[in-house]
DNA sequence: TCCCTGACGACGCGTGCTTC
DNA sequence: GAAGCACGCGTCGTCAGGGA
């Protein structure tokens, strides 16, 4: 017997007869029933019944930090797993030799992962870029029967609602730590579709896959000409020859800060640096010189979370150049504020916590804010926005930024500080050369997530009988 | 071999106080 | 009222190792 007595607060009774190994409130949720019954329309398998091979990541002992080198297998943990594909952003390797000793672990490109604890339920497929890596212990790697289903299909299915809430149903509200486990994943319901529908859904996932790669090698071509016109690798070595604790500053480089910290021999160095690019095809300004209008955001009273629809923009909400609107708070209309509106074109820049991230906003949906942890600013027509944003995510960007930061209690960009924020402007030509570079690959980042969200959504409307098969013909 | 448990650092958010 | 400062707190992700 099963009576929901209640939405919201969710209040359902339970029979015997339905209590298996879970008694929890929250596993037997009105929310969890209404997916579960949506989805038990349709015909189903268990996951295992696809499962060619599963693996665990290693045990606690088999891995420690100290077995890290610095180039060699790439060990993956969940915060790799992006957008249903593997993004290496920082990095940790381990040796040909452990990876040998951790055959078990192994995963080569074209596997399914799918992260058993921390954040549960996060699935990815190997992408062709990585040939072979190794995972973590959160992480179990998967092959399947591939004649029995299209394992882009799969993934785009865990990772829409009705995978997820059974990775969520199944892993949370344990005794102390969630997690999945071998049995729980192999229990997943998988609903069963022709291939033609399956093919359909799979080739969205492959091509936005490919695109995301592809903006990823245009991001990687704008760094790598950012880093040659500035001349960034001889800064760079410059920056880790450094071996000295001590430094000595004269008095003419102290300005209004009196910490050692922020005098570090890298800070000088950069600033070195960046005096050094001046000459007939660089000119050294400061921010304010380029901005046209610039200021950072506010902070609405949290009680009015969720109480309009109006996007607010939060440093987290930010990453790699782009905009995740998708999760934004929505506050009301009285928060829409020339000061904190976002209009195209502009620039976003992270000025607290870490202070190292950054977006340029481009097709904005509706109207958004950002907050305080955000400065945002326009720049004048005859510099790059792209560029400009480029510059301050480098290695002499961020420098600058964690100049300021350093040794400061509160991690916090002040106006005044931004203002002075030293740019090297190159000719306009080159600026937009780097700059289009950016600009391409955000556009294709976002087509890619476009066709990530259109795989997961068709997925969704299979299993609520609203996919229409007349897009199969088209 | 796999699950279970515990600890902890990094980080960002929220709140309230102080200063200008 | 805006800007800046201080700190508590929760979440996330990772690391480690005992035990069935």
């Amino acid at each position: 017997m099963q009576v929901i007595v209640n939405e919201n607060p969710s209040i359902v009774w339970i029979g015997s007869e339905l209590i298996e190994d879970k008694i929890t409130g929250q596993y037997n949720s009105v929310q969890y029933i209404r997916l579960e019954d949506q989805l038990i329309k349709n015909k189903f398998i268990r996951f295992e019944e696809i499962i060619d091979e599963y693996n665990g990541g290693p045990m606690g002992f088999q891995l420690h930090t100290s077995d890290y080198v610095n180039q060699g297998i790439p060990v993956l943990r969940t915060k790799d797993l992006v957008d249903l594909s593997v993004e290496l952003e920082d990095p940790i390797f381990i040796s040909e030799e452990k990876n040998e000793e951790l055959k078990k672990s192994k995963t080569y490109s074209g596997d399914i992962v799918i992260s058993k604890t921390g954040q549960i339920g996060v699935c990815s497929i190997i992408p062709d870029t990585i040939q072979e890596a190794n995972l973590n212990q959160a992480l179990c790697n998967i092959r399947i029967n591939e004649e029995k289903m299209d394992k882009h299909f799969l993934v785009s299915f865990f990772n829409c609602k009705y995978g997820q809430y059974q990775f969520q149903r199944e892993g949370t509200g344990k005794a102390v730590q969630d997690g999945l486990t071998k049995e729980e994943i192999y229990n997943i319901k998988v609903p069963v579709c022709n291939n033609k529908v399956q093919k359909y859904i799979g080739n969205k996932l492959r091509e936005g896959i490919a695109l995301k790669e592809c903006a990823k090698e245009l991001r990687k071509l704008g760094n790598e000409l950012l880093i040659q016109v500035l001349r960034l690798d001889d800064l760079e070595k410059e920056i880790n020859n450094q071996k000295k604790k001590y430094n000595w500053i004269s008095t003419t480089d102290m300005k209004d800060r009196f910490d050692a910290e922020h005098y570090k021999e890298e800070f000088i160095e950069n600033i070195r640096h960046i005096n050094s690019l001046e000459g007939n095809e660089c000119k050294i300004l400061k921010l304010e010189d380029i901005m046209d209008e610039g200021n950072y955001g506010i902070l609405p009273s949290s009680s009015d979370y969720g109480l309009g629809d109006i996007k607010l923009l939060r440093s987290t909400d930010m990453k790699n150049g782009l905009i995740n609107d998708t999760e934004t708070i929505k506050v009301p209309d009285k928060y829409f504020i020339k000061k904190a509106r976002v209009n195209s074109g502009d620039v976003l820049l992270e000025i607290k916590g870490n202070a190292s991230s950054g977006a340029i906003s481009e097709n904005i949906e509706g109207k958004m804010i950002v907050n305080g942890s955000i400065f945002k600013f326009t720049v004048k027509p005859q510099y790059n926005n792209y560029f400009i944003l480029a510059y301050l995510d480098s290695l002499s960007g961020q420098l600058q930024k964690k100049q300021s930061l350093a040794n400061s209690i509160i991690s916090y960009l002040s106006i005044d500080y931004i203002n002075n924020l030293l740019i090297p402007v190159i000719d306009k030509n080159m600026q937009d050369d780097i700059g289009n570079k950016f600009k391409e690959s955000n556009e294709k980042f976002l087509k890619s997530k476009q066709l990530l969200g259109e795989a997961k959504k068709d997925v969704e409307d299979l299993i609520e009988g609203n996919f229409d098969m007349s897009k199969l013909n088209s």
